[in-house]
DNA sequence: CTCCATATGTAGGCTCACAAAGTATTGTGA
DNA sequence: TCACAATACTTTGTGAGCCTACATATGGAG
């Protein structure tokens, strides 16, 4: 899977990744992977940055805890994440209608 | 919407929107806003650089004409560019329904 | 004690679509 | 006649955004 093919669409999916509960970056990756049934396995330096950048912009709020001896960072929607959300769910119903039907399957010659 | 979005799916539509029929540069751009109900309305300064860089990479071949004396340059698929571009719906099949699936609305609580 | 999974982070670079500007012809409306 | 829109193509520079590579640290398995 060519990386461009993410772009612009990252957001959505680390939204989407949260809206159930909170989770911890890795926790995020695992949910993508398994979510996409292993179509997008996201490098940490990828998903990381994208996280910070979303706190800075107040759509997810951190909260530190340790686990296990491990320190984790726990990621959850704020309300405005949710908004952001709801309009990256629209953005992309559009946009997938778009390239779906213009990719659309020449029409199959009718058999006999 | 935002121009990341397009970001590596240029390639497929321009493949796709020369599948049919060859077609110049501004033709191809006609056909992709109105095959995409006006979402993508690709400005000049994308295509015609993608154009030439698919020429160069051998999955299209051009003619030049001379119509009402207007210069145009035709396009078409080569044998390469007609296996790239089923090579790119496969991907696109898989990318978007990774995507859907993620972006999958929380269940909606059954009412009543 | 080594290796792997877990867990987080940064710096630097590269790809790629876009904005902006330019060239040229035809058609149209005032 | 003049201005402007539509048609048709081109190039330069730039910015956004994700990735590669690297760095750090803990816990468990062998």
């Amino acid at each position: 899977m060519r990386p461009e093919l993410l772009k612009g669409h990252l957001d959505a999916l680390l939204l989407a990744a949260l809206e159930d509960e909170p989770r911890h970056g890795y926790a995020v990756i695992e949910t993508l992977r398994t979510g996409s049934d292993g179509t997008l396995d996201l490098p940490t330096g990828t998903v990381y940055p994208a996280l910070h950048r979303l706190e800075r912009a107040g759509l997810i709020a951190s909260r530190w805890h340790t686990v296990g001896g491990r320190r984790r960072r726990d990621y959850q929607l704020t309300a405005a994440g949710h908004a952001a959300l709801a309009q990256h769910r629209d953005t992309w119903d559009r946009f997938s209608a778009a390239v779906t039907a213009l990719l659309g399957r020449p029409v199959t010659p009718p058999t006999g």
